[in-house]
DNA sequence: AATAGGCCCAACCGCGACGGT
DNA sequence: AACCGTCGCGGTTGGGCCTAT
């Protein structure tokens, strides 16, 4: 099958866009949305392929796109989960309200890849390519089986299992399981009683702590204060489970809906 | 002032996934 | 089931800007 042609040969234009071209983009876009890319230009009355116009969409002039520079918040942020995620930069990008998936890959190969390295010294550099999350399993059950279709609040039933291999000579492994039956965590109260104060065997005496602490109502931070690892993961929303569950068949989750 | 090198970022390329026929 | 068109994604490129020498 051959690939359909895109910009060449065809006398279309390539390279920066000029103001009146996002102009014309953003006004046919603004009245008629952007149901079928590669038909979009010549209706817009542009000369550019579909393609193109798709990605000066998605990556500049949407209205919801941040400008400006990255906090450290922000850039904090992209490392922890580049390190769950490798370069799933979508992923990294959808849990970044306002940044673009091209935005991040830029910022991490021009500053942050730096910042990391510097930050975590590698200590085989002949393996600096495999994603960092390699050297941890992940395995996260979570079960609302008797899920009540009526207005009342389910009770979730979470299991989970962290298993940590750290990347140091200690061979250390570790895995717990928490069982979090009968409550309703609907509250920020009840989420940090579910988690606080668990406590991770790694080895014989060395203990890491798990902790939960609620955000907001779709969000829960997981802290794995163990070899500076730290998870931020989605409670509500599926979004970070099913990334998790791409990454690795060591993943075995049902989202509970609260 | 000239220039080389690094940084930044928008844009392009090519592949795979997915849905319609 | 196979084919085809479209879209989304990650990798890469190239040009402008900045800075050190």
């Amino acid at each position: 099958m051959g690939r359909s042609p895109c910009c060449e040969k065809l006398g279309l234009k390539r390279g920066p866009w000029s103001k009146e071209e996002d102009d014309l983009l953003i006004d046919y876009i603004k009245k008629k949305g952007h149901p079928n890319w590669r038909a979009l230009p010549k209706l817009a009355g542009l000369l550019r392929c579909g393609k193109s116009c798709r990605l000066r969409w998605t990556n500049y002039l949407r209205p919801d796109i941040k400008r400006g520079n990255f906090t450290h918040q922000e850039e904090d942020t992209i490392i922890k989960l580049h390190q769950v995620l490798g370069n799933s930069w979508s992923a990294i990008a959808s849990r970044l309200p306002g940044r673009t998936d091209n935005e991040i890959k830029n910022i991490w190969h021009t500053r942050l890849k730096k910042k990391r390295n510097e930050s975590q010294p590698q200590e085989t550099p002949d393996i600096q390519s495999e994603p960092e999350s390699s050297n941890m399993d992940i395995h996260l059950e979570e079960a609302n089986n008797s899920k009540d279709n009526n207005s009342e609040i389910s009770s979730p039933k979470i299991n989970i299992e962290i298993r940590q291999q750290p990347s140091s000579s200690l061979s250390t492994s570790s895995s717990s399981e928490y069982s979090c039956s009968n409550t309703t965590a609907t509250s920020s109260e009840s989420r940090n009683q579910i988690m606080s104060d668990n406590l991770l065997e790694v080895d014989d005496d060395i203990w890491s702590e798990v902790v939960w602490a609620p955000v907001d109502d779709n969000y829960l931070d997981l802290s794995l204060m163990e070899d500076n690892y730290q998870i931020n993961c989605s409670f509500n929303d599926d979004w970070f489970w099913d990334d998790l569950f791409t990454r690795s068949n060591e993943l075995m989750l049902e989202l509970p809906e609260l």
